[in-house]
DNA sequence: TTTATCATGTAAGTCGTTACATGATTGA
DNA sequence: TCAATCATGTAACGACTTACATGATAAA
């Protein structure tokens, strides 16, 4: 039910086709929401039936035609009432089968576990890097979609700012814990 | 995909009713993977039928009878199967209402932002005191399901410990940054 | 020449949520 | 007397994933 509100509130910013909004989405809101393309498109055909979004044709001729979306009036009231409300839960729903292979290590042994573990910290400061880039491409998508899109960029800044330092500090959290869980493993005798 | 191999795991611990599972399930994998009561009970035909589990009536008198499933041999190869295989996800699907508002937080207001944060503080808070309790109650249950369960805890004991370790450090990291978020909100002009 | 990017979508299937139905017992 | 706990499930719906289909251009 929020992807949808997720969609609307980028489409404020600008208008965009369902394949530039991933794009969009990929570097900003897959932060916190993930959603693949084909949810993207299908959500942005509910939101144009129910009249939240209105959509044109632009022709391209050295790439392939696209369908660029809008938010209407009526969207945006929608979006701004869905974000007023108080949210349906403050503590998202979990699903991170890493850690529930790590929950029965008793059953996968020592050496399985800090196997894991070593995996999980590669992952970790992968991610770590991405952080640059995803700022880096963002702003560089922004400035494909105009000077609309980055000045409302700006306005939002802060708010992208605190999202992205709050993954940035649990992805250094998550790194430091694995290491003193491999740390403890190693020093203890089974 | 998972959910079905969180449940083998659990009934490899020892034999247990659906209702039963849930109640564990709720102290124990809930902090890495949710599933409601009708999932479980819907999975844990999907294991019959598959001949992952086997299940008998228990008559009680003074309580409705209830099904114990039990793991087969079948279901065990299949659990340590999937255990040794690499996740296919280190990190996991993002689905959170209230950090999307959080993005929006332009359109929402300073004002409406900082209630916001307040209000995830205090659930924050909640979820600390939850631990505690959450520990006690699982080896009250384990107490309840006999000496089988008890004994099996013991030895699964390090993993839980850490997967409740890192619960509880996310959560400090989270309400200290939700509270420097306030702080700098209260210090900058708009 | 093959891979990647651009661009849109459908269809099938799985997974997850919510509501409903039943009915006994126990504690406040 | 009313709510909670015990105990099991079905049905309907909604959300999400994965695979498939199409077809152009540009770069390696």
């Amino acid at each position: 039910m929020s992807l949808r509100y997720a969609i609307l509130g980028l489409l404020d910013y600008c208008p965009m086709s369902g394949y530039n909004l991933k794009k969009v989405f990929d570097k900003s809101i897959n932060y916190v929401w993930n959603a693949s393309i084909s949810q993207i498109y299908r959500e942005l055909a509910t939101l144009e039936k129910e009249g939240y979004v209105s959509s044109k044709v632009v022709v391209q001729d050295d790439r392939p035609d696209k369908k660029v979306y809008e938010i209407t009036e009526e969207g945006r009231v929608g979006f701004l009432e869905w974000l007023g409300q108080r949210p349906g839960a403050f503590i998202s729903p979990k699903r991170d089968e890493f850690m529930l292979k790590l929950l029965f290590g008793a059953s996968l042994g020592k050496e399985g576990v800090k196997d894991l573990l070593e995996q999980f910290i590669q992952e970790r400061l992968n991610a770590k890097k991405a952080f640059r880039t995803d700022r880096e491409s963002l702003m560089k998508l922004a400035g494909d979609y105009g000077e609309v899109f980055i000045r409302r960029m700006e306005k939002e800044g802060r708010y992208i700012r605190i999202v992205m330092k709050r993954a940035f500090l649990v992805n250094q959290l998550l790194i430091d814990w694995a290491r003193e869980c491999i740390d403890e493993l190693d020093k203890e005798e089974d």
